[in-house]
DNA sequence: CGTCTCCTTGAAAGCGTTCAATTACAGTGG
DNA sequence: CCACTGTAATTGAACGCTTTCAAGGAGACG
């Protein structure tokens, strides 16, 4: 432990001038950590290439994932400080940008603004929902689902976290999720050819046992909401 | 069961000029329905009076809670369809706007959607950050330290949720929150005057309960990052 | 006074955690 | 090339917490 802190390559030469529309590119080593929470918010981030997890890490130690990036995604969008800290799972190629809410109150700089936010919005409630499930195959199950539709192949899949990711993303112990994926390769499920490529065998028994029949990467389809017994 | 649905009251006779800028007010009766998820997202919602709850339903019928809002609290804010269900949990009275991203694209309203983004933003990382806690007792403890934060009384704190709710917003049975509410009870870290009336006695009690110093209402003060151990 | 809803409490079962040990694999140096 | 080392993953067994099943009690309302 207590290795490499922060291994940044700026390929953009100007320092203020291009970053504020194009983004200024950052290449992070796999392991390390792009901000921590507390800093001030000075950048948010758009993924180019590789995996950035964001984390928390409370007072007992225990840490708690909220969320993976793939390419395309952002992360980092705050208001004052960061409310958590975002490491690089892979070795990633970001694009940062400013992150100041009225800095350039432009038309088109608070609309980029917006569109952002919504982002990270829908990360957060991707968070939200596989919390939301309740046994360890349920959450298990919708986390693959979930990573098998943000990383575009629908059969091989790529997890390039540990376990121990895992884990604290579902709010889980390793071996839990050690134990239900083992169990998902023992049903058919899923094979297991090693343990960071997974390849899914029977999508919609996944479904059914993550309890719900949307993958919720899109923003529609959503089951018929009760309309009968509303009241609890 | 399968009581009233809807009951809106208009208080803004205009239905298209005002709205947009002062918002309208709509009053809605206790236990009834905003609006469903999967419906048209029309409007954000700003509470005036009472208290609001968001859930979805998922498909085995299990309910998830996705937070409480209070006076000048939003919700309601979506890109096309509303992802969840928002509820009354008290006699309430709103103001709604049009949820509209660039349907008017002015400097303030940009401007507007930005600080309303955030503001659920911080809404969906509150409802992270308590599925994040581990035990029942942890869930319970830090939900109390917000409630009493966010309903501004510092010891007199009321609840109007029922218990059901509450399980449903921690992940966790009515059981298990009953029982773990009786236990702080006894423990003397809370009074309960009634189901609905509670008085905490030791808050740092229950700050260590929690599991964080903070209670994350606000936005800085966050924990000391470790810096050190950032590999995992 | 009955009914309805919500809250509380007891007992047993289920499931995830904890403790502990083993295996697999990549990197390193002999 | 192979033992050595450290990290990651897997698996077993026992414990403990939460759920589940079941019942009883407290208010509100007609």
């Amino acid at each position: 432990m207590g290795w490499g802190y922060l291994l940044i390559t700026l390929y953009s030469r100007d320092s203020d001038s291009d970053q504020r529309s194009s983004g200024q590119l950052v290449s992070v080593a796999k392991g390390s950590a792009i901000y921590h929470q507390g800093d001030e918010a000075g950048f948010w981030y758009e993924v180019v290439s590789g995996i950035v997890r964001t984390c928390r890490f409370l007072s007992d130690g225990h840490r708690q994932l909220t969320g993976f990036f793939y390419s395309d995604d952002v992360f980092g969008v705050e208001a004052s400080a960061y409310h958590e800290s975002a490491e690089a799972v892979t070795n990633v190629l970001l694009r940062r940008f400013t992150n100041r809410a009225a800095d350039d109150d432009s038309d088109s700089e608070a609309d980029a603004r917006g569109r952002v936010l919504e982002k990270a919005l829908e990360s957060a409630r991707r968070c939200i929902f596989l919390f939301g499930h309740r046994t360890a195959a349920n959450r298990v199950a919708a986390f693959l689902i979930i990573q098998a539709e943000r990383s575009g192949a629908q059969s091989g899949l790529q997890l390039p976290m540990t376990r121990s990711d895992i884990a604290d993303y579902l709010n889980l112990t390793l071996h839990t999720v050690s134990r239900t994926i083992a169990d998902f390769a023992r049903k058919r499920l899923i094979a297991l050819d090693s343990p960071q490529h997974v390849r899914i065998l029977d999508l919609d028994g996944l479904r059914a046992l993550s309890g719900e029949p949307d993958g919720d990467s899109g923003s529609d389809a959503y089951p018929a909401s009760p309309r009968e017994g509303v009241g609890l």
